[in-house]
DNA sequence: TAGATTGTTAATCGATTAACAATC
DNA sequence: TAGATTGTTAATCGATTAACAATC
């Protein structure tokens, strides 16, 4: 009914690398960017950097650029990063614990409040000041949290392809409405979850085929 | 000169998930499949699951549908997962270690040849039956391994931001075709260095930024 | 033969790039 | 004022989808 017209979903991809830049802009000092210097520094076109920009509702200055804080917060606000995202993490092999110990998703709002595996070997050990909690033990797990008004909005999902689905489903029960996939698999969700999957062996099959076709001129 | 029409990007990427389909029908005793079929499993439309078939030169028969084991070898082919990828990989954290662990990669290609980190607490370590060598030593490494005729093609970055681009010039030097950048840095590479970077953060906030619009209805 | 499926050409859609006016 | 930069409209490009002919 209000279907607000989505944005270019290429345009949010590129948004973290202006973010990265804006900080490291910021720790120099600097107050002001113009997006000519944003796309120099990362191999683009300016229009590009300047259209990009514009999906989050910033404006700038002619002959002047944008402002580095108005621009970092503007940025920050429109990919939610300025708001706490609570999490459950279900695998806590390396990946998973890869992205428990990176402080990155931190500082952009994912807030890991429980941390699940089926593996008994795991059991009560702490990965980054988290306990690993029986991946059975979840909906109790919940449930105290919910007491504490604490609510689970997201899933990651780091286990391996044939538990995936099994874990996913379990995610959806206790009400989480969003899931980020690692496994290579696809997952079958209600429509109102959102699904974001990582592309790991799609990221390598495009470096692979281009090395082929390197080797074929 | 010969500028082949580069392939679309998107059907490259959309070829692993038509590839682990046809591995698990084959799993089950089918040897014929049709993209009718894939598409729906897949939730896609049957024209372009079609499109990006015939982007490896397979051709199917009407009615019947494609051979499976004809299809998983020319989807295989034209990824370059038939052939041994040699590779380094650079940064032993907890992604390094994911990626050396998980076995997918190795039935694409993926032949770790080197693993190599500078902190001194893992040196001499075994991750995967690879023992860790110091970083520095990455020079020499690669003499003894070219006395044996083993050419290392690829590289992996494990390693935070702030080390990736030392580590790519490294890699560079000796002589590394193509780079497989988990960094969240975009790196300064020779024009002729094919460069395929993962993007988390990125994902992360595609997910976010739909969690956040889901928020405003 | 009828129906399902492939393969291909044409139409549509969306994202990128070009052109240019507005502005500090 | 001149020049650099933003913001926007139009043109181009490429990918997806629709339409349909070919075929087993």
């Amino acid at each position: 009914m209000f279907n607000a017209k989505s944005l270019p979903v290429p345009s949010i991809q590129r948004l973290p690398s202006y973010l990265r830049l804006l900080e490291e802009a910021k720790a120099k000092g600097k107050h002001v960017v113009s997006c000519t210097h944003i796309a120099e520094e990362l191999g683009q076109l300016s229009v590009q950097v300047r259209k990009d920009l514009a999906i989050t509702g910033v404006s700038g200055r002619p002959k002047v650029g944008y402002n580095i804080d108005e621009l970092i917060n503007a940025i920050r606000d429109f990919l939610g990063w300025n708001q706490q995202t609570n999490a459950f993490l279900v695998g806590v092999g390396n990946l998973g614990s890869a992205i428990l110990n990176y402080d990155g998703f931190v500082t952009h709002g994912l807030n890991i409040v429980g941390v699940f595996d089926s593996n008994p070997a795991l059991r009560g050990k702490t990965v980054k000041g988290h306990t690993v909690v029986p991946f059975d033990d979840m909906l109790e797990y919940v449930e105290t949290l919910k007491e504490n008004d604490v609510f689970v909005k997201l899933g990651v999902i780091t286990v391996p392809a044939s538990a995936a689905q099994e874990v996913a489903d379990k995610l959806v029960q206790i009400g989480v409405r969003a899931v980020w996939n690692y496994a290579p698999t696809v997952l079958e969700l209600p429509e109102s979850v959102i699904c974001e999957n990582v592309k790991l062996s799609e990221s390598f099959a495009v470096l692979t085929n281009r090395m082929r076709n390197q080797d074929r001129r």
